[in-house]
DNA sequence: CATACGTGGGT
DNA sequence: TACCCAAGTAT
């Protein structure tokens, strides 16, 4: 089963920026923050923007956090262009200015959690890890557990199912890529191509007549539109926009309740997205 | 452990 | 149109 993954991967696996040779370590922590609930077709672009701009820890640490942020432009979830740059600090101060190849070392650092930590130390340098991704849940759901899809994380849980399949040392990299690769364009969360899977044959869900999901369902997500998560979006945009600082008057033009412009601006700045600068205006943090 | 956190494309 | 989904993390 292992190899039929990794024959497959290597016939049609997609030729991304990040598979490349030579791809470095900090390309790699890079592409894995953007691509965080974000998909592949939108990082592209924005990852070669960014590596050209930043190539190395060290640049970016020289940059203001601002400018991380007004970079990351409309990616979503902006913090990560914040944690982004306090992981290039962090590299730089305590690292030597060097992505450290460590799990834990990796997993101290801020934006990088279970999947990402695990994603560098294999896809980078190359580690004997499991790499637990949504696509790699929704495979082992399917193939190993026979359930239609993978649930909600059981972090614990899923890194030991994907422990227990992984190959010999040198295959890791391959075998979890694959894995991922199999979700992302065969094993999907809608009309999954069985007819092209390299593991169909023993794959408990298909052979169980593909049954409904059984037990705890993925957490529905709330309503994006008139949200405060709009709100927080639109402010953001305001202030990606300006030169230099907006007054709270502009930004009352960006969101019509001012009940959720407020909430939305004083949680921007709790997170550190924004700043408050004299004269009741905002900036990009400094 | 459930929830907050952006944004846009596919169906 | 409305809903689903996308290489998650922090709290």
């Amino acid at each position: 089963m292992q190899q039929d993954i990794i024959d497959w991967f290597e016939t049609e696996g997609r030729d991304l920026p990040w598979r490349q040779p030579g791809f470095t370590p900090w390309g790699s922590l890079v592409s894995e923050f953007m691509l965080q609930q974000t998909p592949v077709a939108r990082v592209i672009p924005r990852l070669n923007d960014w590596l050209k701009r930043w190539p190395t820890p060290a640049a970016l640490a020289a940059s203001p956090a601002g400018d991380a942020v007004r970079a990351w432009d409309n990616l979503g979830y902006p913090r990560r262009a914040l944690w982004l740059h306090a992981c290039a600090v962090a590299i730089v101060d305590k690292h030597n200015g060097e992505v450290p190849s460590d799990v834990d070392q990796l997993l101290e650092l801020p934006g990088v959690g279970p999947y990402t930590a695990r994603a560098i130390a294999v896809f980078a340098f190359g580690a004997h890890e499991p790499v637990v991704d949504t696509n790699i849940r929704r495979v082992i759901a399917r193939h190993t557990l026979g359930n239609a899809d993978q649930g909600p994380p059981r972090t614990s849980q899923d890194l030991a199912d994907m422990s227990a399949l992984l190959p010999s040392p040198e295959l890791s990299p391959a075998f979890n890529a694959g894995m991922m690769e199999l979700g992302a364009l065969v094993c999907t969360a809608k009309k999954p191509q069985c007819e092209k899977c390299p593991i169909s044959g023993t794959c408990a869900w298909k052979n169980a007549g593909y049954p409904d999901h059984v037990g705890a369902k993925k957490n529905v997500q709330k309503k994006y539109e008139g949200s405060d998560r709009q709100a927080r979006g639109a402010v953001m945009a305001v202030l990606r926009a300006a030169d230099n600082t907006v007054t709270s008057t502009e930004l009352e033009e960006c969101w019509p309740d001012s009940a959720q412009l407020g909430r939305a601006v004083s949680g921007l700045l709790r997170d550190g997205l924004i700043e408050l600068v004299a004269d009741d205006s905002y900036q990009l943090p400094a």
